[in-house]
DNA sequence: CCTGTGATCGTCT
DNA sequence: GACGATCACAGGT
C-alpha cells in the first residue's frame, strides 16, 4: 500500500516508528527501511531547532510529505522525511531489495551489510543528493510503501551532542542491516 | 571487540 | 572561525 503525503502530517513521533519496515525505492532502487530517528523543532539536536527557518532549513518547514535533504560534514548527504511543521523522520539505514547491482556499483562495494547502513552510505547507495531536496515523495523519482508487521526497538540517537540522551532513535529488531545495533554505545 | 583521526565544506555566529 | 543528524581506515586489546 503506497504511504500518502496526509501520512506525514501527523507528529514526527508517531510516524518514525510507522517508517520502520516501510518500503523506500529511489527510481527502483532501495528496500525495506531498518532505522530512523525523529527531529522537530523543539529539540536541540534538530535543525530546525526554536522555529528558525535558514536557507538549508527551508524544506523542514515546508509541507509534509516532502524530503529534506541536507549536506553533512561538508560530504556526505543526508535524507529526511518531513513531518509536521519543522519536524522530520532521519532516514538511517535500510535492508537493500531492489537494485542491490546499482547500489553496490554506487557504493564501490559488494557487501549487502555496507550498502545502506547508514544515513550517507543510503543516500549514496540510492543516488540522493542535493537536487531531491523539497521532492514530493509520492512521487518519481521516490515510491514508499506501507511498512507490515516490524517489530520497532527504540534507543538514543547517533552522532549528536545536543538531547543526545532522548530515546528517539527506531530500528527493526535485530536487523542485521542498521547503522548500529541499538544499545551499543559508539557513535560510528 | 574497541578507540582515535583525517577528510572536507556549507552553514551559522 | 567553529562546528557538525558521517564514513573509512588504522591500530590496539
Amino acid at each position: 500500500m503506497k504511504l500518502r503525503r496526509s501520512f506525514f502530517a501527523r507528529s514526527v513521533h508517531d510516524v518514525a516508528p510507522e517508517l520502520v519496515g516501510a518500503t523506500l525505492l529511489v527510481d527502483g532502487v532501495g528496500g525495506r527501511i531498518v532505522e530512523v530517528e525523529a527531529y522537530h523543532h523543539e529539540d536541540p539536536a534538530a535543525h530546525s531547532f526554536g522555529g528558525r527557518r535558514t536557507v538549508r532549513n527551508a524544506s523542514m518547514f515546508g509541507p509534509p510529505g516532502h524530503a529534506y535533504v541536507y549536506r553533512s560534514y561538508g560530504i556526505h548527504w543526508c535524507l529526511n522525511f518531513v513531518c509536521e511543521e519543522g519536524s522530520a523522520v532521519l532516514i538511517r539505514a535500510l535492508e537493500p531489495s531492489h537494485g542491490l547491482d546499482t547500489m553496490a556499483a554506487r557504493r564501490g562495494t559488494d557487501e549487502p551489510r555496507l550498502l545502506a547502513a547508514g544515513p550517507g552510505r543510503l543516500t549514496q547507495a540510492l543516488g540522493i543528493a542535493g537536487e531531491h531536496d523539497g521532492l514530493p515523495l509520492d512521487h518519481p523519482p521516490f515510491a514508499l510503501y506501507a511498512a507490515g508487521d516490524a517489530e520497532v526497538e527504540v534507543g538514543p540517537r547517533i552522532g549528536i551532542t545536543k538531547a543526545a540522551e532522548l530515546p528517539w532513535r527506531y530500528a527493526e529488531a535485530g536487523s542485521r542491516f542498521v547503522s548500529r545495533p541499538l544499545g551499543s554505545r559508539r557513535s560510528s
